[in-house]
DNA sequence: TTGTACGCGTTATCAA
DNA sequence: TTGATAACGCGTACAA
């Protein structure tokens, strides 16, 4: 671990003054006999430029916070790739702030990016808060966020009809003629628990369906466990449901490995569909119908609109919706079509 | 979207120096009046101090970069939430950076933290080229590598013996009596994939067995869909096999979706193992029998050793090791369930 | 207790 | 082209 050489001990070691040496390294107006013995100087002591003190003097870090609730989902990592993607050759540096379950800490980053964290925001919150809607208007750099935000408000989103992608996998599974369809929703608390019950009620009137409560289940979590352990209630509460509708392709997959431990056969005795067309889905045995919420192409219009927002500051707040898509596999039926693999979403430009 | 208030814009509200504006927030010494009037306009205006300025100044930004390859790794998520919550009350921030599969890009992010972009580093690189390796010893801030360096180098790391851990499996398959037993390895240009193919090789030489080059194959990368191609690559050369070990529980699980796929049997006709012991091996239909490398506790004590260090930045540098544990399961061994038997699944054919 | 002045490392402005 | 200097926002030693 080395001490860290400032331009300052560079200007000495090439013996001209510091302002010389800053332009020979940023390459302003500098004569080649400068350029030379300055960047030499440089090399030898292994000088890079310290990025607060650049930050400060030039208003700006070069970098983007993703801020997200859990990592552990598959569906957050395609919109991670997507968006560093997008950024390419921007010089943009993508860094990541797991955030946790917690809103408070939602919150903590949102604010603290009006500490200097970093230019700009992508965030895709599942718990939104008044305070949070509030330190996003607050926010001094520029923000993204990737979902509903439940009140119309003057920022950049991109958002998904997660009720209708619900909706598709009911009438998905209604056409199979299945007749008792169950919901293991995510918590209540957040958004995409709200709007895919609501997709689900809605649906099932639609389809002039009543609804059993018990049918209605909550995991406590948007992950296989929580999922799991679900479906473990569910189907001790009514062993004689024949489809359930997961929140995402987690709860799904739980539902699955639950159901099959109690020697059910899937889709035979029982249809099951998940959410986030993820890969993890798309090889599980059996695989698993899923409705894409196109994840990779939501992080590519989040990064374009953010990136359009550096460029212009002052222009209108957009907000852009991309459309779910149904993917039908082994899970609701028996020989499904061969395409098993998730979307590379990648239809824009 | 807001402007950023200043500590200067704070003072000239509450009618007071720029100093006194400063004390009254970090509550060195002021009176209870300059404070009430100081903390009054700071909240009227939204203030907060800027971070880069406070780093410039104090020197350190109080935060931890976690440096990871594949961020879509289950198990570098487990290291990840370790590393979190050993890092609890201290105030650290801990930010990830997905350097993806290209050792310059790890070794930019290296030489960046040099920049003073955090306080620390923890990095669990599976590419280690020559200049990684100079990058991490040029550092000027404590770094923590997860895994290993080829050479001994003086850097605190953690690490575990995945030679070991590729050869438990193997004596597990061998005890099953598994006589063709095959490896899919990751790329072999990777730290993780030269020791995993060690570790087979010696294995196999102190069980007796001859290897058959057929029956050692690499997969492109440490992920379901490569592990799947390779997987169905190795079933064409040899259909005859009766074990695979796979390099991690992703490959793993390819190589039950393609084995699968092709009607054959879990475990009766062909055993897997798998490395990691991730979630997703451990609900996978078959579950999947795993050597577990006990990716959450090397990243807590990573995490650590990097606190140890910022403590005592001179003391010596520790190397901890962990041991691979082995985790039985449906995918090598039949579970003897009582009245939950999974469905017979035949196979499409 | 309060205010003035300086320094952190860098880049930009202004004279020379 | 080059060098001296101001400024970015903050904290603190020093003087008042």
């Amino acid at each position: 671990m080395k001490a860290k050489p400032t331009l300052h001990q560079v200007a000495e070691t090439a013996g001209v003054s510091l302002a010389s040496a800053s332009r020979a390294l940023t390459g302003n107006s500098a004569s080649p006999e400068m350029v030379r013995r300055v960047r030499g100087a440089a090399k030898k002591l292994g000088y890079l430029p310290d990025a607060t003190a650049r930050s400060l003097r030039f208003g700006g870090t070069r970098q983007v916070i993703f801020a997200v609730d859990d990592i552990g989902n598959p569906n957050y990592v395609e919109m991670l790739r997507a968006i560093e993607r997008s950024f390419g050759d921007t010089g943009l540096r993508l860094s990541i702030s797991a955030t946790g379950r917690r809103p408070e800490q939602t919150v903590d980053l949102v604010r603290s990016m009006n500490m200097g964290l970093g230019d700009g925001l992508i965030i895709s919150p599942i718990r939104v808060t008044p305070e949070l809607r509030r330190a996003l208007l607050d926010a001094v750099v520029p923000v993204v966020v990737i979902g509903s935000l439940h009140r119309e408000i003057d920022i950049d989103s991109v958002r998904v009809d997660s009720a209708l992608a619900v909706g598709m996998a009911v009438e998905h599974l209604h056409a199979l003629g299945r007749s008792r369809i169950a919901l293991i929703n995510g918590p209540m608390d957040t958004n995409p628990g709200a709007a895919r019950r609501r997709g689900f009620l809605a649906a099932m009137e639609r389809l002039g369906r009543g609804i059993n409560p018990e049918h209605l289940r909550a995991a406590e979590d948007f992950t296989v466990a929580a999922g799991m352990a679900a479906a473990e209630r569910l189907l001790d509460a009514d062993p004689g449901i024949d489809a359930i509708v997961a929140a995402n392709d987690l709860i799904g997959v739980g539902a699955i490995s639950a159901a099959t431990r109690r020697g059910l056969r899937i889709p035979e005795d029982l249809a099951i569909t998940g959410i986030d067309d993820t890969e993890i889905g798309s090889v599980y045995n059996p695989t698993l119908t899923s409705v894409s919420l196109r994840a990779g192409e939501r992080g590519e219009l989040a990064a374009r609109l953010l990136l359009e927002r550096f460029e212009d500051p002052s222009r209108d707040h957009h907000t852009l919706t991309v459309q779910p898509e149904l993917k039908i596999r082994q899970s609701t039926v028996r020989t499904p079509s061969p395409s098993t693999h998730p979307s590379e979403s990648d239809p824009t430009s």
